[in-house]
DNA sequence: GTGAAAGCGCTAACAA
DNA sequence: TTGTTAGCGCTTTCAC
């Protein structure tokens, strides 16, 4: 037990297995990937076989993919994993994924572009056969600077969660602009006029998707007049405390909120409670996209399928790797409106 | 505009460069691994810089892997992505990996023993530095069965959450024993005394740690024989709703409930309200471990740190990858208990 | 200062 | 039915 035994030796290659069954590499090579096209003795077959397994062979992909010009692998662009969406996504990506034999590399770019950047070189340099991106409001701005390459060099590459580059790539993104008028409508038909929309950034398209069809939803509703709409601060973190008091300090006050998403609309709630009105007696509030805060707080919400988003765009990157000439096309996947608590008839 | 174009051509090569450049391959090694030992005449380092930059070359690190035997890659292996304690200790090995440059790739095992050993199979096909993983209830019985083999082969190895096997590998869990008795104290400092414990599963050793030290904090406080522990039903999803409305109809019903986790404990406080049972004035309930859940829920809990534990079993997985010889040790990280709204004083 | 050549572990023409 | 050989893109020893 010199240091020696404490090295990871050098593990067995096709040369080793070779050698202890008495044949060539290449008769290593057919068996062992079970090439049904060369007629090959049972009984070398059965010597490579046991050479191989007292060896404890393990084949070496990174052999493999040098020489295929393939890696089976993917890159997958997160802004964050410890957001239940992207996390989701990422779940999603791996289930679409599961059947083929492919590995995920993942890229974690904590809403950073220059990290971001980097990852996806890391990516290339590790001869990804396609990369999925899930888009980030801080760095979609950056994001043509590495996407006009890839596109450029024809690396199949899927976005999700924002249709900005439709015609370009592929897009997976949720159907807000249903998601948002199921809102609209909901709160309409319990009577809400005066609604007001707790906005998101405006940068990612799905942003600015929600608000337009909260405008246009609106108008269809006959109550444009009386809705306002709220922004957010922009790249700064939206004090929604200070907003959700001020605007429920007017008059006449809103008499319901539509959050941009589960996280703004929990801060409402707070700031709802810190002022003594009640949910949904004389405010009603309606988040947008939550999952367990949401759920947890049995808020009334539209449900996205991040999951759903994230296999999509895996089955999508795998066509697409098989077939490069694909045109780009956008997925669009339906989400829906849940009615839990905190929505209930307008009062007076 | 013919087909060609739109296939990926060939990556630009050492053989490319050196020839642009008119240098051996071995120059433009040198000159793009900026070998500072290496003594090179300016104007060649030049002409390889441009020749390269001008054909787009990008390093190839499979290529580089297959020769140096080390793919500055590490497997990650988690559970499930689509909960927020995976996926904040995931965050975490970023994190924690960021500086060096390696890759993560990830694995995902869907509470499957097939599919996570298969996984791991996939990793060192790949011939990962070394890998974390991420312990799971469903799947710990038979983590023995691969990691028996990583420890043979001395493939550096860090578990995540579950200390039973911290004598033969790294680990990095949560202070439980603590943070248990942080909770018990503080119900007992509010008075506490009949507090029945809605316990995990007992297959992971944070389950069974957090029993204990509920057993043994009990004892020290005193109130050993008033306590209660509702244990889980192993292998099914435990009804917990039931369990509740059972608990709470005995005479004397318990006056605070001590979840496992902020699941279990969203679930109690439904059953709670159902019941038309007042939380904190009747009953007081405290969750554990729970993130943004517990917090929308403004749940008294145990805060631990997924983020830290994966930074730290990340730092520790590269020390061990610079050094195989590093004896297994144990990482115990500080949780730390977190007064928010559903636990009071004591009724009567 | 720079290049030729061998080799990392595998696959695939082409021979035999 | 199996072996020989070249080559994937890179690093490195050893010459020049």
């Amino acid at each position: 037990m010199g240091r020696e035994s404490r090295q990871r030796r050098r593990a067995p290659s096709y040369a080793d297995v070779a050698r202890a069954a008495g044949v060539s590499q290449t008769t290593v090579s057919f068996v062992l990937n079970e090439r049904t096209d060369i007629p090959l003795l049972a009984t070398t077959r059965e010597r490579v076989l046991s050479a191989a397994r007292d060896l404890g062979y393990r084949r070496n992909s990174l052999a493999r993919s040098l020489v295929h010009g393939r890696t089976q692998t993917i890159g997958m662009l997160v802004p964050q994993l410890d957001s239940s969406f992207s996390a989701a996504i990422a779940q999603g990506v791996q289930e679409g994924l599961e059947s083929e034999d492919y590995r995920v590399l993942l890229g974690h770019a904590r809403h950073d572009a220059t990290v971001e950047a980097r990852q996806v070189e890391l990516f290339l340099e590790h001869r990804v056969d396609g990369i999925i991106a899930v888009t980030d409001e801080f760095t979609i701005e950056h994001l043509e600077d590495w996407l006009q390459e890839l596109l450029m060099q024809n690396t199949p590459c899927v976005l999700v969660d924002d249709s900005s580059f439709c015609g370009r790539a592929d897009c997976v993104v949720s159907d807000d602009f249903h998601g948002v008028r199921q809102v609209v409508e909901h709160l309409s038909s319990l009577g809400h006029r005066r609604i007001a929309h707790l906005a998101g950034g405006g940068r990612v398209s799905s942003g600015r998707d929600r608000l337009a069809a909260f405008q246009s939803a609106a108008e269809d509703a006959g109550i444009a007049s009386e809705v306002v709409v709220v922004p957010s601060s922009g790249y700064v973190l939206t004090p929604w405390n200070s907003r959700v008091r001020e605007l429920m300090g007017r008059s006449p006050a809103p008499t319901a909120l539509f959050c941009a998403n589960d996280t703004v609309a929990a801060e409402a709630l707070d700031a709802l409670d810190e002022m003594g009105i009640r949910v949904p007696g004389d405010v009603s509030v309606v988040g947008y996209a939550g999952f367990e805060v949401g759920r947890a707080l049995k808020l009334t919400s539209v449900n996205q399928h991040p999951q759903e988003m994230g296999r999509v765009a895996a089955r999508r990157l795998l066509d697409r790797i098989g077939n490069r000439d694909l045109p780009p096309q956008l997925f669009t996947l339906p989400v829906e409106l849940e009615p839990r608590r905190t929505s209930a008839q307008a009062p007076n």
